[in-house]
DNA sequence: ACCTGTAATGTCAGTTACTGACTTAACAGC
DNA sequence: GCTGTTAAGTCAGTAACTGACATTACAGGT
């Protein structure tokens, strides 16, 4: 009876995180989780790839509009500056989400496949900055670099910013970016023996 | 019968490659592995608590010397200057290593899943350089954030190193820390508006 | 009304990774 | 020769996922 199409979606996600807030994430069965949903176990399977992919829902839309913020930022900025462009445009995002992905933190906090999961979504955004900025003519090398170093700085921002939001986003990235020029400024300075002693 | 010891883990390893190479991970099973390596299904789960881990080896070893390389570096060195230093005194690992871990970055390559497991192992990798860091009295933020962004050059300096082994990997690292130096340096410069349209 | 197509779901059987509980075979030292 | 330990075998079971097929609801045209 295909009357449902979108709202089972929704309910097994509902069911789904709070089987995981009760019990545990590995202790709860796709089974349980289908049958709060009131559906059956191959229905789950029908709406995500594996058990998983039910907690994590709409992170393509926050790739393109990382790729896209990437892509709108003025054509003289340096990589790192338009990555820095391109997070403060998602600012939004990140704060109309917030209250929706405040409650899987925990789960995801203490279960490490889905900490796994979430590292494999970011590889995913980095490979979608590092490509955008290969569109801006950063050459392959630097631009993967660049992603992964911005992503860095960027998760950083978003985590003290989730601690403090008293302060803005922006002034967050800002003050992560700047970090990461103090910390890297001071490389190749004295250039020590780099002897392999064992 | 217990003669064999450590023995069947190596056997278990080297079928493992092989059906992999041959037919791709996914369409391997356990059974199959155990088959070839002449034990039980039940033995490889004894000897590798999943089937992915068996073509990981001998990572804690390099996680240690990691660590040990970030302690012993000169107290006065910088964050980023102590990571450089223990990258450099990890060379020979990762050469010993080489011929080792080459068959099977083919299998890694294409597939997904032991992708995700790399990436599991490298933010482990990541971890032991934060706390290193830490050891050293870097405040734990910044620790974090120089851990990976060292952890991204460094596995730029290694692909580098991989495709073009004729220049020493020391020139390989010093190349990956002076283009990350680069890249961050030009930001905050102009501090263009960074107003959040759309 | 009737027919038809399609989309979401139900049903069921099967594969595979992985685990717990128990047994068995080899060897080690006393 | 007895005993303990250690690695392995045996067996039954769970749970994530998949393919093949049947079913139900609804939409539109005639």
């Amino acid at each position: 009876m295909p009357r449902d199409g979108e709202d089972a979606r929704r309910r097994l996600q509902q069911a789904a995180l709070e089987l995981f807030r009760e019990r545990g994430y590995d202790a709860t069965t796709t089974a349980e989780i289908a049958a709060r949903a009131g559906v059956t176990e191959r229905t789950f399977f029908r709406h995500f790839p594996d058990k998983r992919e039910v907690l994590f829902d709409g992170e393509e839309r926050f790739r393109a509009a990382l790729a896209d913020g990437v892509a709108a930022a003025p054509g003289a900025l340096e990589p790192m500056e338009a990555l820095l462009w391109a997070f403060g445009a998602v600012g939004p995002i990140l704060e109309a989400n917030r209250l929706f992905t405040e409650p899987r933190q925990t789960v995801v906090a203490d279960t490490p496949a889905l900490q796994e999961r979430v590292r494999t979504k970011t590889a995913g955004l980095i490979d979608a900055l590092a490509e955008a900025l290969r569109r801006r003519g950063v050459e392959g090398g630097p631009a993967a670099l660049a992603a992964q170093v911005g992503m860095a700085a960027f998760g950083r921002a978003a985590g003290a910013w989730f601690a403090d939001p008293s302060m803005c986003l922006e002034d967050h990235l800002r003050a992560a970016f700047e970090e990461l020029r103090n910390l890297t400024s001071a490389v190749g300075r004295a250039d020590p023996k780099r002897r392999r002693e064992r």
